[in-house]
DNA sequence: GCCGTTTTCGGCCCGACTGTTTTCAGTCG
């Protein structure tokens, strides 16, 4: 039997959600929403959870257990399971037949309106939509106009690139180009990036922008009209909205001075900590919004309907107020983290400069672009004191791997450099050395055991049994010559899914073997943020490498120390950014 | 439909912008 994944169990789930909405359903739609959307993000699949509890009436038990999920929806997942359907879904794609997922795409378009199109002229998909607005008809309909016609219209264009999320690495760049235009404005008092971006999400959708200003206007006008605008999507006085080149949609808000914090809290996220952290005011009493933390005043007991302001200038204030620590963006997913911070246990995070070395990184000896020394040079640069040269080895024949005569050479060479960087930077000899099909290694033991930093990674047979690549990794770890295990998972960002393997037992070798576990910069992102939160509860260090292939690579570092970041880890989880000998000693 | 330091009923985050209205519904984040 096909098993059935968390994507497509959560777009069903948000499929009904969308028609409930549609029908005028009052919070249905919400609780369905919020399901889809914790499935989405959930690390086992939700199968693995239901076979796991034992099936069938424990089973189901084991599904409420998620958060979000009660027993309606734990049913209709267990459904799912089971029939690869949802009746409930089944009964409402009848009743209304129109291509939900299709219609919402489009910007402005929402159940209700999707509703009404499908009521008064039986739109059910794009092309349906199409052709009724060139032929004038949606004009005409109550509650639409010419306007919204011209939007849909426009909107058709852009449908293709619309809900797509895209690569921090790749778009953060862009992100800060708009920022930076934004900072040399003369009406604009600071800058900030919000949302997402702030958050260093591995994908952003949106990017958010918050401006302070007393005089709106100007900003706002020079913003739509930046050259790379392709759409203007709302212009007003505090919030305005575009899509520019490429397909990103930025979001620029502007607020006064005194609500700094409180705006930059709510706009940057995520949505979750922010209702959390709301719903903490309402117990107080209190009401929090993007303009502050407000107090109703009361006269005699009564309130008077005013309300007074007691935090917002700034984040630190606004949770201080709330008796927390000050919480880093990149923890900000409703995941722990106000515990944590109410009960002042939150993590010392690793910080943006705290990294020392690099500990893979590939060169012109295989497919890398420049030389040893070249490599060396940047790094030194960009004040790392050691890197590893970690080249590919011989299994890997298209990257021109290294064989044992090559690499006993390189390490000559490595020699030499050293002599001559002497007291500036500390070349270190590794090897990304292949794990073969069965977990033995591409070099011999005689080879690796001279090396310094011997990284292990996966490059081929992606496709065995769960169990059967659990161990075989395992295996490569057990080696007492391997120090790291290169990109664990082999994802790579919007690209490539990770191989089908036991995250969790890697975990536990690598606690067993001493094996260092690697976050692995360069557009993988590999570990995610889940399993670097488990290394760091499990105690099993880790390594934040560029994986750079040319100098340009290691501006890749600040994405891995985000991640790292994003897995709560601390300088003491994340062996690079200790002085070299102390390092070396943390190998086996 | 979900949830619980207001706990098995009665709540459910909150505000800006747009377009079509003439006071507001729908959408978005």
């Amino acid at each position: 039997m096909q098993t059935i994944s968390n994507q497509q169990i959560a777009e069903m789930l948000r499929e009904i959600g969308e028609y409930l909405a549609m029908q005028n359903i009052p919070f249905k739609p919400r609780a369905f929403e919020k399901a889809a959307l914790t499935i989405e993000g959930l690390e086992e699949e939700v199968s693995e959870i239901y076979k796991k509890g034992g099936g069938g009436k424990d089973g189901l038990k084991a599904l409420k257990e998620i958060p979000g999920v009660g027993a309606s929806i734990a049913a209709s997942i267990e459904e799912a399971i089971n029939t690869g359907k949802m009746k409930d879904l089944e009964r409402l794609r009848k009743s209304t037949p129109v291509r939900l997922d299709e219609l919402s795409r489009i910007e402005g378009l929402g159940p209700k309106s999707v509703q009404k199109l499908y009521k008064a002229l039986s739109i059910r998909n794009l092309k349906d939509l199409e052709k009724a607005a060139r032929a004038g008809k949606i004009a005409a309909l109550p509650g639409f106009g010419k306007k919204t016609e011209e939007n849909i219209l426009k909107s058709i264009g852009f449908a293709a690139t619309s809900g797509q999320r895209f690569f921090i690495g790749h778009i953060m760049p862009q992100i800060r180009r708009i920022e930076e235009r934004l900072r040399l404005l003369p009406e604009s008092k600071m800058v900030t990036i919000a949302g997402s971006a702030r958050r260093w999400k591995e994908t952003v959708g949106d990017a958010d922008i918050l401006v302070v200003s007393q005089k709106p206007a100007p900003i706002m006008r020079q913003f739509v009209s930046m050259p790379e605008v392709v759409r203007v999507i709302a212009h007003g006085d505090t919030k305005s909205s575009v899509k520019v080149r490429g397909g990103l949609n930025v979001d620029l808000r502007v607020v006064p001075e005194e609500s700094y914090g409180a705006a930059l809290a709510y706009f940057t996220g995520s949505k979750d900590h922010n209702v959390a952290m709301r719903q903490t005011a309402i117990k107080r009493g209190w009401k929090l919004n993007e303009y502050g933390l407000f107090k109703a005043t009361s006269e005699k007991g009564r309130a008077i309907g005013k309300e007074k302001m007691i935090a917002g200038r700034t984040e630190a204030e606004l949770y201080e107020t709330f008796g927390m620590d000050y919480i880093e963006p990149e923890l900000r997913e409703n995941t722990g983290e106000l515990e944590a911070a109410r009960r002042h246990a939150l993590p010392k995070l690793v910080g943006y400069g705290d990294l020392q070395g690099d500990l893979q990184v590939q060169t012109d000896w295989t497919d890398g672009s420049d030389s040893i020394e070249s490599m060396a040079r940047v790094a030194m640069a960009r004040g790392l004191k050691y890197i590893a040269i970690t080249d590919h080895t011989k299994r890997l024949a298209m990257a021109n791997g290294l064989d044992e005569k090559r690499i006993l050479k390189q390490m000559a060479e490595i020699d030499k450099l050293n002599k001559k960087f002497a007291g500036k930077i500390k070349i270190l000899k590794g090897s990304e050395c292949d794990i073969l099909k069965d977990g033995t290694l591409d070099l011999p033991d005689s080879v690796l055991s001279k090396l310094d930093v011997v990284g292990a990674s996966v490059h081929s047979f992606f496709n065995l049994p769960r169990t059967e690549q659990t161990k075989r990794i395992a295996r490569a770890m057990e080696n007492p010559n391997v120090d790291i295990l290169f990109h664990p998972t082999g994802r790579i960002v919007n690209k490539r899914a990770p191989y089908d393997v036991d995250v969790e037992e890697l975990i536990r070798a690598a606690k067993r073997t001493g094996t260092i576990m690697e976050i692995d910069a360069l557009e993988r992102l590999d570990l995610k943020d889940e399993y670097i939160r488990k290394c760091v509860e499990a105690g099993v260090r880790m390594s934040i490498d560029s994986d750079a292939h040319s100098p340009s690579h290691y501006s890749s570092i600040e994405y891995g120390i985000a991640q790292a970041r994003r897995g709560w880890a601390e300088k003491k989880d994340i062996i690079n950014s200790w002085p070299v000998e102390k390092m070396l000693k943390s190998l086996k």
